[in-house]
DNA sequence: TATGAGTGAGACAGGTCTGTATCACTCTGG
DNA sequence: CCAGAGTGATACAGACCTGTCTCACTCATA
């Protein structure tokens, strides 16, 4: 293998532990001393890919939020339907609360340590959040009026949002079964209009 | 005025300090320094009132839970009808988001940076959480049977939490005018079965 | 085989963290 | 007036934090 084919599996290791650590500890307790002795690599190694710690989180972010996108795509593509690939959606999140190591999500836990606006890490968490709400407007714009859609969108993304921090004082289950529920019952009410 | 009762308005006083900067910053990122430099008091002040900073943040949480806690009990019974002090739920949500120090929820901050369920903060924040649950399930009760009430609260509670969510990330006005909506038509189908 | 990019190990600086200890002081209640 | 609860100021311990630096080393490639 090249030298830098290395160096860049490297890289990625260091984020996926990083990962690991931050969603299992948070941000501000996750300190970079754990991280390099986890991941096994040198204090230097981590530096020189990343030139500081909220540059890091930022590219954790953004690596779990394209994972996470390109799961969605793959579930989109198995559905045929926009109701289909709604309720995807909401399969999706009933495994994600059942797996063993849930510990709520990532993005909400940035935006929670990193509240200030203008902030890096804050940003990517923010976009991440408008990610998921474009990508349920663009599937609902298939099946209803736009100006329908976007609100239709905000509904289904509070639910899920509100489900998440049900799942995470352990009412997941129910959560999520609740919210399923009330957004199949919001779909078939726009299609009979 | 008496000693024990300067000593306990003193004590109030570095939990209100110690909110705004938990609030603010949130819970790591707010050093001791800072709370009793802001507080104007000394350290060993707060050390004899808390044990430790972890106690101390359970007591902020408390202390915020009650005032929550006191206001919609203030606005419930201003409000007769139970579809009302829903309504009034979500009145409240809403001038909380526009509010110029809206920095999201205190207790989902909190389930977020002490993520272990054991914590006593975690416990605190959870127990904030189903209490504003279960105040929703009483006042569904008086007009639904109780298993539906159940699944009801669950709807309407995550439709707030993902509304705050979204307030979090500036599209809280939109946000908590369609949850609103939104629990006025689940209501008004329940009201007419 | 020689070069040099990338690495591991660890010391280090300078700061911050929580929590403890000390001591002089204030001011209320008896 | 005086005892003592409560306080302010501050130094301190010991740990941890981020980020920099050095130096010897490995190993793919030219």
């Amino acid at each position: 293998m090249a030298r830098s084919a290395i160096a860049a599996a490297k890289r990625r290791h260091i984020v996926a532990t990083a990962y690991g650590l931050f969603k299992r500890d948070g941000f501000h307790a996750t300190g970079i001393d754990k991280i390099i002795a986890e991941a096994d690599v040198a204090k230097m190694t981590m530096y020189r890919h990343f030139p500081s710690k909220d540059e890091l989180i930022v590219e954790v972010l953004n690596w779990r939020a394209q994972r996470f996108s390109h799961q969605l795509d793959r579930l989109a593509e198995a559905a045929s339907t926009p109701q289909e690939k709604i309720a995807a959606i909401f399969d999706w999140h009933e495994r994600w609360f059942d797996s063993p190591d849930f510990h709520g999500c990532l993005f909400q836990h940035a935006l929670a340590e990193f509240g200030e606006q203008h902030h890096a890490v804050f940003q990517a968490a923010t976009r991440q959040k408008r990610d998921i709400q474009q990508r349920m407007r663009s599937i609902l714009k298939q099946s209803m009026p736009d100006s329908r859609a976007e609100q239709v969108a905000t509904i289904l993304f509070m639910l899920i949002e509100g489900a998440t921090v049900l799942a995470k004082i352990r009412q997941g289950k129910a959560a999520i079964a609740s919210a399923r529920r009330t957004a199949a019952g919001i779909l078939a009410a726009e299609a009979s209009q």
